[in-house]
DNA sequence: AGCCAGGGACTCC
DNA sequence: GGAGTCCATGGC
């Protein structure tokens, strides 16, 4: 996929590999919002603005963030066509073609997705939106995801107040082992070595596990398995969640986590 | 009203 | 290690 990087932008032509409406709706980021003609993003420390019209895509932000950040060296043709011999794909790359998969800071993402666990996306996204607010570093017009030093200051009133429920008292354990090591963070171990760490933060079972693994550290090799995925797969039982996660994992092997987010939109946004 | 939400911890055996 | 139960609370 051809980009032109600009000081304050990057601009590319529109294509099948890149759709702010897949890219931003598939659940794996909850710091957005809908705007005219695309979309406003938050992400750890920076704002992002996604413009598509007249066939031109335009991303205002920090040019080197935004590369990184939207994954944009990543040739998406390649893995479409690839995974889309698999025939269960086949609808799901059709509905989701722009889908890519945004690579973000391993911290934000773990505190993301304890607070994701059975929950819904308006009060996940409140959530967070009431953390960044009272903790994040205030931007000027937005406020950055807080720091693990700022978390340490977050009291389980808060979390409570902010809607974070039962997952309270996990999030307070999670940031204080975290303050104790935060090796896991900043770990480039396998992917098996750094979701033994997460397994051992609180509020982190194998599934949210997963989506650490896949939005947080880039580790597309897993298939996080959620209550949308297992209805994709045709499966009631919640009980069977971990086998199936190990089985499509081992299935798709490295693209599994691609195969996943395309599952997961066309089963959340399919019409009936 | 009642089930569900991008599940996990805890407790049995 | 597998099965049951409980967990807060807004969305629909």
């Amino acid at each position: 996929m051809d980009y032109k990087v600009f000081e304050d932008r990057i601009e590319l032509e529109e294509t099948e590999d890149f759709c702010a409406k897949h890219i931003f709706e598939c659940g794996q980021i909850f710091r957005y919002k809908k705007t005219e003609n695309g979309y406003l993003i938050f992400s750890d420390n920076q704002k992002i603005i996604v413009e598509e019209k007249n066939g031109k895509v335009t991303i205002w932000g920090n040019p080197k963030f935004c590369q990184n950040f939207f994954d944009l060296k990543t040739d998406y043709s390649k893995i479409k066509a690839e995974l889309i011999k698999n025939k269960e794909l086949t609808m799901p790359i059709k509905f989701g073609y722009g889908i890519r998969i945004l690579k973000r800071s391993p911290l934000e993402t773990i505190i993301s997705f304890i607070i994701s666990a059975n929950n819904n996306i308006p009060r996940i996204k409140n959530t967070i939106e009431k953390l960044c607010n009272e903790y994040g570093e205030n931007k000027g017009d937005f406020f950055s995801f807080p720091t693990l030093k700022k978390l340490s200051l977050v009291d389980e009133k808060f979390w409570i107040n902010a809607g974070a429920g039962y997952r309270a008292k996990y999030l307070i354990d999670t940031v204080k082992i975290l303050a104790l090591d935060s090796s896991v963070l900043t770990s480039n171990e396998s992917t098996t070595e750094i979701k033994k760490k997460l397994l051992a933060l609180s509020g982190v079972g194998p599934k949210v596990a997963d989506c650490v693994l896949l939005f947080g550290y880039g580790r597309t090799d897993v298939f996080p398995t959620d209550t949308w995925v297992m209805k994709a797969i045709g499966e009631n039982d919640k009980s069977k969640a971990s086998f199936f996660a190990t089985e499509k994992a081992s299935q798709y092997g490295s693209l599994a986590g691609y195969a996943q987010q395309y599952l997961f939109f066309y089963e959340r946004n399919k019409k009936a």
